[in-house]
DNA sequence: TCAGAAACAGAATAGCTATTCTGATTAAGT
DNA sequence: ACTTAATCAGAATAGCTATTCTGTTTCTGA
């Protein structure tokens, strides 16, 4: 009986990560948002919730996209620390492609939402643990090949390969040139070799 | 014969750097300074221009102040590694004091701001290239001492502690605890030692 | 003491924001 | 074809924002 919808919650989701991704949760206003992904208020709110929500939902679909891009490789069995270093590559490409501003949905959480928002911090924690715990993983398997030092704590080191991530994206935004992020890319993983 | 003014500008911007320091620009309102500051609008746009002009000088006075506090120390002769971990770990326990939301203003300059104002983000990339540089100074002396590899490339590695020291700000602000902070300084610093 | 220039507190303005509301439109089931 | 309920585009609302304006107050120099 009823209207059928004229959009697909899936791929209007897709360009609403991109929006917040790019600019963040208080820069993109919902005339951004209806814009880009030609989807009427009504639908928006009817299907998504209000703006906090849209931007939670967001946020997973997200994290869902960057795991299976690019973590899914350090899960499976032989991931070596060209695996790694293949994310970071890819991560230091899209944040100097000249066409778009690229930016990090987990470090805009963090900095605009995070510390008032503690359902969110909660979300974005999971995230970022499960994120850690794949870099961990793929260490461990590189140190089985014996490309990593037996001495390194790949628990820590993990976390250290998110944090440092961050960073990464932080210096690109400011305009540093792909040259700069490669380098920094290197030292922190010459710092594990064996 | 002009009525004298009644604050001091230098405390006032003070207060404004701790406001965009926890909040960010667009998060922080004029309103917001007004009330933290106790100084009238008037007053503000009198003597600091409008707000991405006013943030710009905060922006400033924050690098000054954080170079004075933190990083002076690793420009004098003698610094060593420990110097280095020093500032990690202040700035650890920084992000991790109860009482306030502590945030970074070249974090939320590059997040917010960077990518549309170009002005800005020359004054940001100047500012984060010093930072890297005294990371730079300081682990050439630590080099110095043996404390480092010698096949560290201290500018490269410089680098990364600047981008490290920023993925560490964000996850602070999304709640983790000290100790992963502290496992992940560990982490990175084992990477250079010699 | 007094003139005057600058600083003050706060009202006024213009524009943007998220969210809700409204009347028109659509498409399925009967 | 008609009913019906949901969807649509866009107007309306309420509240916040940066900035400017206004009338008053304050202090300094003569």
């Amino acid at each position: 009986m009823n209207r059928a919808r004229a959009f697909d919650p899936s791929t209007a989701l897709g360009q609403v990560v991109d929006l917040f991704a790019s600019k963040g949760y208080s820069e993109t206003s919902m005339e951004d948002i209806v814009q880009a992904t030609g989807v009427s208020r009504y639908g928006l709110y009817g299907t998504f919730g209000n703006k906090r929500e849209l931007f939670e939902q967001a946020l997973e679909q997200y994290a869902e996209g960057m795991g299976k891009r690019s973590f899914l490789r350090l899960l499976e069995p032989g991931a070596s620390l060209d695996h790694i270093r293949s994310i970071f590559e890819e991560r230091v490409a899209d944040m100097c492609s000249p066409d778009q501003n690229k930016g990090c949905l987990f470090i805009h959480t963090a900095m605009e939402l995070a510390p008032q928002d503690e359902e969110l911090r909660g979300v974005l924690q999971r995230l970022m643990k499960r994120m850690s715990k794949a870099f961990s993983i793929g260490l461990d398997s590189a140190k089985g090949r014996g490309e990593v030092g037996k001495d390194v704590d790949v628990d820590a080191a993990g976390e250290m390969l998110t944090s440092t991530m961050f960073g990464l994206v932080v210096l690109g935004r400011t305009g540093f040139p792909k040259k700069t992020l490669d380098a920094i890319v290197d030292s922190m993983l010459n710092g594990l070799k064996a």
